[in-house]
DNA sequence: CCTCATGTTGAGGTAACCTCAGCACACCCG
DNA sequence: CGGGTGTGCTGAGGTTACCTCAACATGAGG
């Protein structure tokens, strides 16, 4: 009974559409660890590149200072990260995963994997790198 | 000095990315109309295919009817929809284009388009084939 | 006519952002 | 060393785009 819908989108039309399932599929894949899809990116961040101050993080995740703040809070909150002050520059507070948080960032790096596989599943390995090329591309 | 910015990043990580840029994109290109993202994707709606009942917008927009109460209220207020009673259905309210409605969405739509030359234009006219063609496999 | 389903909306909530202003500190300069 | 200037974080408050739940009116069938 579903209609093709919508025929004539265009190219960011149907970019939205799929960022928007993607978005819904990320909130499936996250929900056992009680985590949103910004603080799970910023678990990320702080895996890979180890702790830092609020303002970097916030550079990394491409958002406001004061945004940072707010996701810090919630992991703070749930313990997943811990804040100290810089010992080089007291104005400033690090960022640093919790033990607890080095293994929730694991457990979600693997789920998120898992769920890439699934949601991109439908495309063949020579689309999906083409996928991958062209997001590269349209990056600054 | 920009470094070349998590290297290890997925494909949906990469995705979202995209995405969100496009979507700053299209808050300044939606902005000498004053009308938000989600209001232009509705008037695109009722464009391609006529006044229609809310819970139909709802469904076009892949929004629940109520948030889709929200949409039109803003449109409404701006001038650019207006509702009717269904006289099928009393229950019911049709939502229909004004005058001026169909000329912000005839002029949204060619600035939209503007908008996707410039932001897909670092694609060659074989990568922008590719990702529609992707971007179609992926939805459901 | 009475019950049940349906269409819209009020109330209230959430996530993810934002700006603006304030405070604490760092840093430089005369 | 005292002051101005800039930087790092956060409180306050706002926005967009959604959501659910429940109220209300109406339609439809037994």
């Amino acid at each position: 009974m579903e209609e093709p819908e919508e025929p004539e989108e265009t190219l960011a039309e149907a970019f939205r559409g799929v960022a928007r399932q993607l978005r819904h599929q990320t909130l499936r894949t996250l929900a056992p660890w009680d985590v949103t899809p910004s603080q799970a990116r910023a678990l990320g961040v702080l895996t890979r590149h180890g702790s830092m101050r609020l303002g970097a993080l916030s550079e990394h995740l491409h958002i406001a200072p004061r945004s940072a703040t707010e996701v810090v809070d919630g992991l703070e909150e749930a313990g997943l990260v811990e804040r100290h002050p810089d010992p080089c520059d007291r104005r400033a507070t690090l960022v640093a995963l919790t033990a607890r948080g080095g293994q929730v960032a694991a457990g979600i790096r693997a789920a998120r994997a898992a769920e890439t596989e699934g949601f991109f599943a439908r495309l063949d390995d020579a689309d999906r790198a083409s996928l991958a090329r062209i997001l590269r591309t349209l990056r600054p």
